[in-house]
DNA sequence: CACGTGACCCCGA
DNA sequence: CTCGGGGCCACGT
């Protein structure tokens, strides 16, 4: 059975197509496990999500992400140097980040910076 | 349709 | 170590 015209109006109108969405879903599946007390970069989640190069995906769809309620571990995944990236869009989404890690024994050295020789998930 | 923007990243200077 | 440029691509205007 198909949709008729206005049910695919309806549909598009808000959401990100089917494969977008089957995209999004690859990447918070793979957030999805990476193991407390550790963390991973968002080309890290690129690459096993079969991104490769295109870092910049994860964080739209981290950005979808309701952080007060949902499952997957956003606050796990920092960028390439180490750190938490701060941007105003965040709305302070980015400090709670830091105080989720550190909830999780995540240490911070004084520059606001993980050692990500001994906090990344190593997957394989 | 064309730009500008950005929870990114790598590389070279 | 920091900066800038190029690459990437979904989204809002």
């Amino acid at each position: 059975m198909g949709m008729d015209k206005a049910e695919k109006t309806e549909k598009s109108k808000k959401a990100i197509s089917a494969a977008q969405q089957n995209t999004y879903d690859r990447i918070y599946e793979m957030v999805r496990q990476i193991p407390i007390g550790k963390v991973a970069t968002y080309g890290q989640i690129a690459e096993l999500a079969n991104l490769a190069g295109k870092a910049r995906l994860v964080g739209y769809a981290l950005y979808q992400i309701d952080p007060q309620t949902s499952d997957v571990p956003w606050h796990r995944v920092i960028n390439a140097k180490g750190e938490i990236s701060y941007s105003p869009l965040r709305r302070g989404g980015d400090y709670f980040q830091r105080s989720l890690l550190e909830q999780e024994g995540i240490e911070f050295d004084p520059v606001g910076k993980i050692n990500l020789r001994q906090y990344r998930w190593q997957s394989h």
